[in-house]
DNA sequence: CCAAAAGTGTTTCACGTACACCCATGC
DNA sequence: GCATGGGTGTACGTGAAACACTTTTGG
């Protein structure tokens, strides 16, 4: 392992970031200003720099392209296909995020033309190996849901226990059961009851509820394993 | 997204090698022949060329660096923390590998000065962040056998169903009950009994299994959830 | 009083877990 | 015949899944 001297791939970020609303979970993508691919939507990402670690190198690109910051993201994997790129030879290294729609106002930036939230059964085409990333990225939250709280990312600080239910139901692709899932989760003791009611929607008021870090992490040292 | 100038990471793969003989879990390093960390035990690897993905790198260096080929490789993780090579600047993308050893001799090669197999509990100071990456690889592999039947790729081809049954203690280090596991393992239907059974050792003779992948595969078109 | 969503218990069944003895072989 | 590892069945309890009606509010 003598000192390098050969030609050296580039190295890029990608980012998938999930977010909520009341229409359903959505993607984050932007539109491609410059070549390869101009106009083409894409995932938020960029060239990572010699000075910086990965996840610094993912947080910079979101808050450049997106002004997204303060948010949950996990490495996912690293794509090295060699014509993944058509200027170069690009490995990517991809991350997925999740926020809180209900904080988070999101801006156009810098080389990104536009940037927009899509559903992820109306995601148009995207740039380069994207579509392969966004889908790995849809399996991981799918399978990272069932045994870690990570669902509240997604959700405003306050919520009703339905809209728990609805993102798990939209995460996972299936209905569940009411009395099953409030039973279950309840059960954990890692979300506490508040006195708030939900007012102004029709129906009867629900009660919010607020996720309990302190709670869960003091379950987590009793190694207490979440599950579904 | 201009032409990048900006001077790039150096690029490596690391490979975590996992092999079971008679003594237990076994992990595979080398003796590094050259500065940094001369003379100390590290994971095989090496820089990824211009021309190969990262699994092409990896199945490479393996086989430059061990003799090793034709095995279960999967990605890990890729590891990026600044200062991680005390040269340069150098990301590297981690694997982790099962292999069997009883069908593998292992021989040391080029810029290795000798490869040996280390048990899991005795591992010695390693170079890099090597020791930080071993771990992860321990974590994965553990969270994985659980739910994906990876333990034949450890095994030989023909195997008691007490050397499986040790091979998951081992990697889950715990013991688990001879009559449950027997009764879940073969409920499965996807290990084969064969009329074969092992002679010349002290006690009964047992019957030798094999791992039916066709059968496996035909389950997981089915839907099917392998489960601990 | 009607529409809309919230909230609440019980039964059933499958599966995980705990547990102890006989069997076949080599020496 | 004894030491060594192989092989087998049952009982119990927990937890997942199925299932329908009452309650509270706004209009």
């Amino acid at each position: 392992m003598a000192t390098y001297e050969y030609p050296r791939p580039a190295l890029t970020v990608d980012c998938v970031v999930f977010g909520l609303d009341d229409e359903g979970l959505k993607v984050l993508l932007i539109r491609r200003g410059l070549a390869p691919f101009k106009g083409r939507w894409a995932l938020p990402g960029g060239f990572v720099r010699v000075e910086e670690t990965l996840d610094e190198a993912a947080l910079r690109e979101l808050r450049e392209e997106t002004g997204l910051k303060k948010i949950f993201l996990e490495q996912l994997y690293t794509f090295s296909a060699v014509k993944r790129d058509p200027r170069e030879r690009v490995i990517s290294v991809a991350y997925y995020a999740l926020i809180k729609l209900s904080d988070h106002r999101v801006q156009a930036a810098t080389d990104a033309d536009d940037a927009a939230w899509f559903r992820l059964d109306a995601v148009p085409e995207l740039a380069f190996d994207h579509a392969e990333i966004l889908e790995v990225a849809r399996d991981r939250l799918k399978g990272k849901v069932r045994y870690q709280p990570i669902g509240f990312e997604l959700l405003p600080e306050k919520f009703k226990l339905s809209q728990l239910q609805e993102l798990y139901e939209q995460i996972l692709g299936r209905e569940l059961d009411k009395r099953n899932f409030r039973k279950k989760f309840l059960s954990f003791g890692i979300i506490q009851e508040l006195e708030e009611r939900e007012q102004g929607l029709p129906g009867r008021p629900a009660r919010l509820h607020r996720f309990d870090a302190k709670a869960y992490r003091k379950l987590l040292e009793q190694g207490f394993h979440f599950e579904l």
